[in-house]
DNA sequence: TGCCTGCCCATACCTTGGTATGGTCGCAGA
DNA sequence: TCTGCGACCATACCAAGGTATGGGCAGGCA
């Protein structure tokens, strides 16, 4: 948010695409396809596969058959979201019906292609849901490094960070909280420091990410 | 945003339905649906018809088929899109396919029912969408209020508020504009005023949510 | 026990922010 | 021509922000 720092230890890996899928001859053709235009891939025969697996860091997103064995694409779906596994979804279907597809879609699923489908159907999708991905990553990075700082912080500090970005005064803060202004003053020059924050208007735009603040009228 | 006013001079109109559909029987079916349960409902045979119409202003949404008579479903919803209409859109279907409904839940639809579907259904689809219009037209509403009190501003006035909502001290923000430090506390002091921001804080938030504020490294 | 940390406060001092008062200049419209 | 307004600047003054220095107290921990 504040500072530009560089991408972080590991590597710009390559986006990753994850197939679950029981059909092995589209699972090859869906690999060649991928990998034809430069993106990694990785098989999987079932969601239980997948979830065994441990899955690469970088930017990827899942290409799934709705009907698998065990598990179904859209129990999949909202047990991953459920878990806090965020990751794009494109569903494919040999067999599906409006309401699944719907159902899919409202879940967030990126696509939902009809079995058979033209192969720049689905790389337009794999595109699409690849840029999603990074785009949250991004997102998630910074508000979690945000978060890091904003731990680092005691309950007072946090007291007086959540009024000063509400736009109170040193003293009103002070009234407020039962302190003299003097306190308040070196809490917040604390505050500062831990947030890295360089001006107050920094600070207040992290409160706001980070959705503390005292709410005002 | 920064001060809680009264609904606005317009009463607080009750949600109202907006129904297209060729087949005068679905209509009626619909309309006794929707009134069942306290709803208003305005009833159109085609696009063209509920175009011609004036609209009420209330929450609203749009419940559509998507075979109609003369401009398709699909077509209706991009041509409101595009013409900034936002309408929060269910669509009804007899004959519909999966790349049909995709298409549709892609570009923002709330559901896509197909027939016959349970009467449950349709009023849970409803209430979300009138949520999610409700809640639109709020935020528009504030923004909007928020973009008449930035358009008040002079261009030094934006000039100096983008800097100063950007965290740069009075001095800086001179030497950046070639004005004397005075000048742009006096500058400053209009913009607070005529942006009615109690604090900087304030008007961090409102530079915020106009997109205004040059980035800062 | 000594050490560290969080929390609290004071005096002193300097920098910024903010307003009032008063004045100049240029331009557009009544 | 007078009026109003936007833009600009100065002097003066006060309020608020911010830091340094120094000190006290409580609790956890090696």
């Amino acid at each position: 948010m504040t500072s530009r720092q560089p991408p972080s230890a590991t590597p710009p890996s390559a986006p990753v695409v994850l197939v679950v899928d029981d059909d092995a001859g589209l699972r090859d053709a869906l690999s060649s396809l991928f990998r034809s235009i430069g993106l990694e891939v990785a098989l999987f025969s079932s969601a239980a596969e997948l979830l065994a697996a441990r899955l690469p860091d970088g930017p990827r997103c899942l290409v799934l058959d709705i009907r698998m064995p065990g598990l179904s694409g859209l129990d999949f779906q909202s047990q991953l979201a459920r878990s806090g596994m965020e990751i794009p979804i494109i569903f494919m279907t040999g067999h599906g019906d409006i309401p699944m597809s719907v159902r899919a879609m409202k879940a967030g699923a990126v696509d939902f292609l009809t079995k058979p489908f033209r192969d720049q159907d689905m790389l337009d999708a794999v595109a699409a849901a690849i840029d999603i991905d990074r785009t949250r990553r991004e997102a998630r990075a910074t508000s979690s490094r945000l978060r890091a700082l904003y731990d680092t912080l005691t309950e007072r500090e946090r007291q007086i960070m959540a009024r000063v970005t509400a736009g109170l005064m040193n003293k009103q803060v002070a009234a407020e909280v039962g302190l003299s202004e003097i306190t308040v003053k070196i809490h917040r020059g604390n505050v500062m420091r831990k947030m890295e924050a360089h001006s107050l208007a920094d600070l207040v735009r992290m409160a706001e990410a980070l959705g503390v603040s005292t709410a005002k009228g």
